[in-house]
DNA sequence: AAGTAACCGAGACGGTACGTCTCGTCTTGCG
DNA sequence: CGCAAGACGAGACGTACCGTCTCGGTTACTT
């Protein structure tokens, strides 16, 4: 998205003003009901400010997402897989139970019609996070804790495919024990 | 939603010719430009008659899809837990390859700002066909092909929110051959 | 204009209530500050209504005019030419120094720059004054008290011309006085 | 104008290619779409240089006129009034006849809501043509041409009075013979 | 010749209003 | 008298300019 690849806007001031509103409407009213011009109105900003440096609401909630999660799901590596892949998991649901996840779940619904927000969303939430397990796998690969017949991309979608199930498409709460036991079956598997 | 517990509208007519003009527009431009406005127009139906059987244009679409998939992704019982899963998890595939994904990507989106939504999408759509899933799965717990120790119901997460995953969160195309290993891979467990 | 093409918009309440609006922002705050917004939001109106009848702020001003000088300017005849434009051309002077004037003048601002809204003026407001004020010179001529070898629809701006010089060009009051000097001496002619 | 007041602007090549900018633009596209933000683009300057010597876009443009016009309707004085004045009414109506009237109209029109535009004109444009021809009309009625009972200034807005009216109001042409035609009725009157 | 001050292009900024869009409700009038 | 047609109040959209305000890179005047 624009922001990040000028990430020299003329003033930071407005950026982090306009970042903060959003996130404060978001949190008081829902990703859905925050708009362009309620951001612009808390924030004391122009429209024209907004749009310069985000083409839409879901690219500037993206941007806050990314602002605010940070290093937070950041990969550890103890050379326990299974402890870090916990770790890291239960790290994941705990952000899933917070109120960032209604942002997230709005950013997503965007996505499915704006291909720009889709790409921004793979390209600086999901992407990265993605290749951060997939390496941190690589390593237990040669390790051998972990099979070495299956791609360690596709092995993520199987570990966090049930997770954005749960807060994608149910009314079921992603609950830390919950995903935990779906890291033991995958790790597991089904079959007898 | 209305129209399921109403099954029977004043005229079964225009009820039929609202939900072929929301097929057509949303297969035509996508569901993003899917207008209830533009409904009516197609349909040659008044605005409130739409307003008077679905509440939105989300629980419209979501009666299209159910109206269109209908038994297309029922479960067999062969015998053989793996080949019916590979015989479903196909058709599943192959419906999210077709242009019905935008529908239904469509109201996923809707469902994470609308609860009535994502109620009817779970009561309706996912919901049936997580329990079908989950009911052939006991048999075969029963006939000791598969893990007792896990929740059937859970089961079903763990085998479709990777295809989910690849549906609604990356722009990475879900063929059906992913989707067989997908399959391959969490009935064998990635662990070594 | 639409409305008058359309003479029956759905309720004639709302039309109402946006001319009142119209016509009291313009007199607290000029022409200038006029906002299809502002008489939107006095009249408790949705912008798309006023656009639904006029296409713009100047068509909506020049209603407001014609709704609200309706036959102020009439044309006398008493036999006696001199006496009858004497008494039309005060009524017109007074009319100059009311505070409709600054809405007059807004209209012809605007018309300078969008062709519909001059074919409107001329067709709704200036035509049928200047072709009412011909017909009282034709009889005139006819009578022989005005000289028939100018054409009765030129000797209409000879007599008004200088008067709308005075609203629109110079910073100097159009007093009664004045419009009646003029009156004598378009008719005397400068010559000696 | 602050221009003309401070007739020695730092560098007097901004000030022409400002103007000329200004000019061209207005020539291309209208009046109505000349902006400030398209002159500094055009002129490659800053808006600010601008604002620093016109307070407005109809400041500038009557300057524009200024410059262009010159002395195109300097007055003569061959003896003959009527002569002298049908030689400058077919200059102004050449005038009027010319890409210039676009701005002229429109100047005009932004001083109906803009007093120092509306003083401007007055001070630069309109109020030195008007005292040239009254001090012509002076010698004339020295000269036992023209009546003396009525003021010379009263005069001029007799005979450019139906000019501007043909320029602002109707939609009707302003031809050399109209001008010549209202020349020839105001000086010979309209009573028989 | 280097140092330094002013200027000025470029354009971001806070604002205001635009004209359009779609929502969900309400009203009219035809069949 | 039920429904299509569509007007209505509401309010966000994304754009265009406004007039003001920095920001740096010349430019041209000292010393």
């Amino acid at each position: 998205m624009p922001p990040s690849s000028t990430p020299k806007p003329r003033t930071a001031r407005s950026r982090k003003e306009i970042l903060d509103a959003a996130f404060e409407l978001a949190m008081a009213h829902g990703y859905a009901k925050l708009t362009m011009e309620g951001v612009a109105a808390r924030a004391r900003v122009g429209k024209q400010t907004i749009y310069r440096w985000w083409p839409s609401k879901a690219a500037l909630a993206l941007d806050v997402l990314n602002d605010r999660i940070g290093a937070a799901t950041d990969f550890p590596d103890t050379g326990d897989i299974t402890a870090d892949l916990t770790t890291q998991i239960t790290a994941v649901a705990t952000l899933f139970n917070s109120p960032m996840a209604g942002i997230f779940r709005g950013v997503i619904a965007d996505a499915q019609s704006d291909l720009r927000v889709a790409e921004a969303v793979a390209a600086t939430f999901l992407g990265p996070r993605a290749e951060a397990c997939a390496r941190r796998l690589d390593i237990a690969v040669a390790q051998g804790q972990i099979r070495a017949d299956i791609p360690t991309a596709d092995m993520v979608e199987l570990l966090y495919g049930p997770l954005y199930y749960r807060v994608l498409l149910r009314d079921l709460p992603l609950t830390g024990e919950h995903a935990l036991d779906v890291l033991r079956s995958v790790l597991g598997g089904l079959a007898t």
